[in-house]
DNA sequence: TGCGCCATGTCAGGGAATTGTCAGTCGGCA
DNA sequence: TGCCGACTGACAATTCCCTGACATGGCGCA
């Protein structure tokens, strides 16, 4: 999963960096309005953090401008500011959420798995499909409740797909959001990645879309 | 916009029942665990806010057995305990919101529009004409609900046409919505995938208007 | 330092699906 | 009847994806 951080203040940045791509996630910084705004708006990400304080373009107006443009992805504002008038106007403008700071670790990170959870669509931290189960909390994959041993890698992209069930996930969408945000790739590595998965986790929970990626069905 | 308002404090929930109001919803209340859980789980609110410290069964296991049995509303819990770890448990367990008390109504009017907003955006496109069904999100077509797969440029062609059903649509806008932009094909490409579609959607769903192009009719 | 293990990337081969081309046929219309 | 646009079947080139084997590189540990 990719994440925009927006935070001007380069050692909050650098801590909150280390603790999200502990978490899993794969991190992306932009530390002022203008680069900010231009990052959500052109690359995908699975959801941002904004710090409303920032120089050049303010945060607010960052989000309204993403939202004007149809931009959907969940964000999640973090500033000093915390009065519930202020709180109001953030998420009148097309926030998801709201912390203030200071905050607990603990806490952004729940409330960021909660507004990708309902971003993409559900509402639990463990994801079902068929016989396979995924639990975010202790990023672990069971088949049949038994637990399966899987890498980071391998993790991310089962748990991508299952995030995004239901629907066609391309290989260029999953690349982006597993791997950094390299492009270019004339490699198959992705290939070979979902075939060590499938052998896990049965040939027939990936199911491949020809031409246009892979899908993970919704239930069962 | 139907809510189903959760709170054992009758004071309150009256309170909150004429604020809901007057904001425009149609407000349900539900006194204890019990009838929560039971309406919460027959009936289709817009969304659920929800009282933590309830008497009979309590809140938080309330929201887990609903999103256990695949309750999807959203819901927004309110509740005088506001220790973090509590808001990441209340989180966790499925809630799409937490308030802490003593709140502003405004605040909790701008929360509630912020995960029925959330809610509501994400149906999934999808398209009818006659027998058949296209899934945008599955790249996948439905024939009297028999699912059917597509090479990419065949799903491209009826999804074209099928998002465009009720005109005729010509040859060149075919080729340029379908290929590249390249214009200048001399070689009768699109007329073998016209029919390649018909022979697996069935003959009679794309009808040709000979010199002008292909129509799709509107419904049916 | 060197060894081995694990995660991951790279490469080559192969099979199957996809797509374009072509030649021939059909069918409406003047 | 002749013409022209559209349809069809066959075939070949190409693309896409899977798989097994091997290479690389980090990391723990003796």
């Amino acid at each position: 999963m990719r994440i925009l951080l927006v935070e001007d203040d380069a050692r909050i940045a650098a801590d909150l960096t280390r603790v999200l791509d502990s978490a899993g996630y794969v991190v992306e910084t932009a530390t002022d309005g203008e680069d900010a705004w231009y990052r959500g708006d052109t690359e995908d990400y699975g959801a941002v953090i904004l710090d409303l304080g920032l120089p050049g373009m303010d945060g607010l107006a960052v989000l309204k401008r993403w939202r004007a443009n149809g931009r959907q992805m969940p964000v999640l504002i973090l500033t000093a500011r915390g009065t519930w008038a202020e709180r109001v106007d953030g998420i009148d403008a097309g926030a998801d959420d709201y912390l203030p700071k200071p905050f607990r670790v603990e806490e952004l990170l729940a409330r960021l798995r909660s507004i990708i959870r309902r971003s993409v669509g559900q509402s639990s931290p463990i994801v079902a499909v068929g016989d396979v189960t995924l639990d975010d909390r202790r990023k672990e994959v069971m088949v049949r409740s038994v637990p399966l041993q899987l890498s980071p890698l391998e993790y991310r992209l089962i748990a991508y797909l299952l995030h995004h069930r239901g629907r066609v996930v391309s290989q260029q969408e999953l690349e982006e959001n597993i791997y950094g945000t390299d492009g270019a790739h004339d490699s198959n590595a992705l290939e070979v990645l979902i075939g060590r998965v499938r052998r896990k986790l049965g040939a027939d929970l990936i199911e491949t879309r020809r031409g246009f990626g892979y899908i993970v069905s919704a239930s069962s």
